[in-house]
DNA sequence: TAGATACAACTTGTATCTAAGCTCGCCGCG
DNA sequence: CGCGGCGAGCTTAGATACAAGTTGTATCTA
């Protein structure tokens, strides 16, 4: 199977121009299978081969091999010994799973802020509401969006302030860009949606309440959810659930604001 | 500077033997640099070349690099190009961000079995009072007794059914067994006082009340942070704190019986 | 025709080789 | 005495060579 290349290099001669933009080949053939992994171009279940990626980007197949490694290790490929590379399907059950674990982090970083003090918890929701991902007067194109609300999420967990988690975090993204390439249902004002969100989570941080930041959140990435088409697990429950008020009994009612997020500015 | 090997197999001649005991070469190099990084072996900061170790392995640097590459994903070695591999150190913050990390992950298992409902919650309970970690009738030896205790934990982890989670909670237990090897303070009757916190966490499960549980956990990361020397940050706090009740003012004294650890049995 | 077997094609695992980058100490010069 | 050039010796990056394992298929037998 023919795939287009990922990063414009193209067959290049190779000889003795070798490593030609100053990249290593190892860098080159990470970034070209993950770009593939990520658009769609390798199927799930898909087997890979070290020497036909190789052959395609014009290098050896010790540069693939290492990039295969880093792949796997990222929870994209698994490798089977002597028989190849294996493109990791992606589930629903992934998906939740995804969602779960990112609805931990930033909630995460929240109780953090929380507990570091009002002030900090209000100078980050300061800093977030004047993000361009809870900004929606200019449209802004697909990739744009994307990157935008991608920083924002970032911003959240770094200010949790743990590079150990906001790691995690980042190849958690990555693997769920892999989802949304192929889920692709886009909604026309699925922007403009999650626009508001985003200002509504940054206002309740800025207002120094942290609970109603984790539900307002909590009802963001139920969103996400619901955009792939699956059902959101019991953790994305609209009342208390796991990171919410107290027991699952007790408060109650609390939650009907989640959705009548009051538009910040 | 020569090092122990770490896996038994000790320089066999491997010019035609090769694989010596099936198992593939890049296998023994991860086991071996991996056991020497988490028992000290590998000193903070030093720097590692492939063909040191390849060579008190006997075998080719190839291997050796994967092993490599692997232990940089995983978080211990730094690769820097052309000049070796860096023994990451670990320092204090690390220590707080891994305990940090392991409380939200903990915490997410409990909160998502409080959300399946009570059963579950029970069910899980009762397992985890039943294991080895949370019964100190009999003395265990050191290994046997942290073999124990990872396995307690990443059972409640498990409970969570996230294996994205799972995983990556994998993966901070290792770190930690790093810093636990070079801190190294023995308190005599440590092992009990951790037996007993799981009997309690467990018996909080039991009982149906994910609240409390949640509370102990955080005493008991409290503990392990302590135990290192090292000043808990606020998500450790005695009262509330991030994962606790409701928001930062509201429930107070209920924590009062987080040392009044009912024993379970 | 159904099943067992032998073979061919393909894959990875590992060793080895070449080239190039980095560090550091030596040496000459101001 | 201080400082910059320069080369030796280290290191990895990447290519290539070869050995060994796996699988699919053709063929042979009952």
């Amino acid at each position: 199977m023919k795939h287009m290349t990922h990063n414009g290099v193209e067959a290049a001669p190779a000889g003795t121009a070798g490593t030609a933009a100053g990249v290593s080949a190892t860098e080159r053939a990470y970034a070209h299978v993950k770009g593939c992994l990520l658009d769609g171009s390798y199927a799930d279940g898909e087997l890979l081969s070290e020497g036909e990626v190789a052959a395609a980007l014009a290098m050896s197949r010790t540069p693939v091999r290492e990039a295969f490694l880093r792949l796997q290790a990222e929870g994209f490929l698994r490798l089977y010994p002597k028989r190849g590379a294996w493109v990791v399907p992606v589930s629903a059950a992934e998906a939740q799973a995804l969602l779960e674990a990112r609805l931990v982090m930033e909630s995460f970083a929240i109780d953090k802020l929380a507990a570091r003090g009002r002030d900090a918890l209000r100078a980050v929701g300061a800093d977030l509401a004047a993000h361009p991902a809870a900004f929606h007067g200019r449209p802004m194109d697909e990739g744009e969006r994307h990157a935008a609300d991608r920083d924002f999420h970032a911003r959240l967990v770094a200010a949790g302030d743990n590079p150990l988690i906001s790691d995690q975090y980042d190849a958690l993204r990555d693997r769920q860009v892999r989802l949304t390439a192929i889920a692709r249902r886009v909604d026309p004002d699925h922007a403009a949606k999650v626009g508001d969100e985003h200002v509504a989570i940054a206002a309740a941080l800025r207002e120094g309440d942290p609970e109603r930041a984790k539900r307002l959140l909590r009802a963001h990435l139920r969103g996400s959810l619901l955009r792939l088409g699956i059902t959101p697990g019991p953790l994305f429950a609209e009342s208390s659930g796991a990171a919410g008020p107290a027991g699952a009994a007790g408060a109650a009612g609390a939650d009907a604001d989640a959705d009548a997020t009051g538009r910040a500015d």
